[in-house]
DNA sequence: GACTTATCCGATAGGAATAATAAGGATTAA
DNA sequence: TTAATCCTTATTATTCCTATCGGATAAGTC
């Protein structure tokens, strides 16, 4: 039921990148800090994110990454599908073959339904989105701190 | 992101119960052959739906497992809560705490909607629905068969 | 062309959780 | 007395998760 830390470590990378789209490549170094994650970590799953098309690199000095595409075209389906694989609750929607009760269990139907409209929620998400809303929670403690 | 066999055999198990609701105790070995699940294996799952009042049990021969409550009043949800804890896609959903970050996190925030919505599909599913479903499956099989 | 900076790649390893089985005995009720 | 649940403990294999180390490769810089 939970994600892993590869889809939600992965969320969080995507987002910082998304929050400085348009700056330039974003050092790795200065991403796991702000992040808080390692930085070893994160290279484990850059490769999955530049396989898909979501993440670009520039090698060399003044290197690092940034988004391959604007953040209004990458989803959070396409981040956490990626770096988790098919986003169901039970392996049986995605390969119903891996049970040969599949066809006639009413539990397959329902794990179905449920995992489409998590699906749904997930591509509905976009980087933009999810930017523009850390910009506002960063705004609203601005002024919380200069009360 | 996927649930564990906890959740999903206890999903049979109970779906199980709600076919055979009114007729009696459930005999746990006939349950464990007809679902493929062993004896064994269900007996650890059990004693949290009793303690959650899902379940109830007659003891002695002609014993068995029935629902405590009409399957009309018996979630999803309620079986998987029980069964996995709280279904959600971070621990920084139940437990901010948990994260220090969680106040300034916009994943936090996305996690925290999806989430919720998927406990509301859920709880929207009761084991009188998935009863149901089951029947009308089953039947269009026997109607299969006897072309 | 040497040097530096940064990405890239592979291997590895500890630890935790999962999944399943097994054995044996206590308890209850027909 | 017998058939069933109930309860405890143990064990075992396996997989997944997380993290770290060491070095290879590429691209700018001087």
């Amino acid at each position: 039921m939970k994600l892993s830390t590869r889809g939600r470590y992965g969320a969080r990378f995507m987002l910082d990148l998304a929050l400085h789209y348009g700056d330039g490549p974003v050092l790795l170094r200065a991403l796991s800090e702000r992040q808080e994650i390692s930085i070893k970590y994160l290279e484990q799953l850059i490769p999955s994110l530049k396989a898909e098309g979501l993440v670009k690199s520039t090698r060399g000095p003044h290197g690092g990454y940034h988004l391959a595409k604007p953040p209004s075209e990458i989803t959070l389906y396409d981040i956490v599908s990626t770096l988790e694989g098919p986003t169901n609750l039970a392996d049986c929607v995605s390969t119903p073959e891996s049970c040969h009760r599949s066809e006639t269990c009413a539990t397959h139907e329902v794990w179905e339904d449920v995992s489409h409209k998590i699906v749904e929620m997930l591509c509905a998400v976009t980087l933009e989105e999810m930017a523009k809303r850390q910009l506002e929670m960063d705004g609203a403690d601005t002024v919380l701190y200069h009360i």
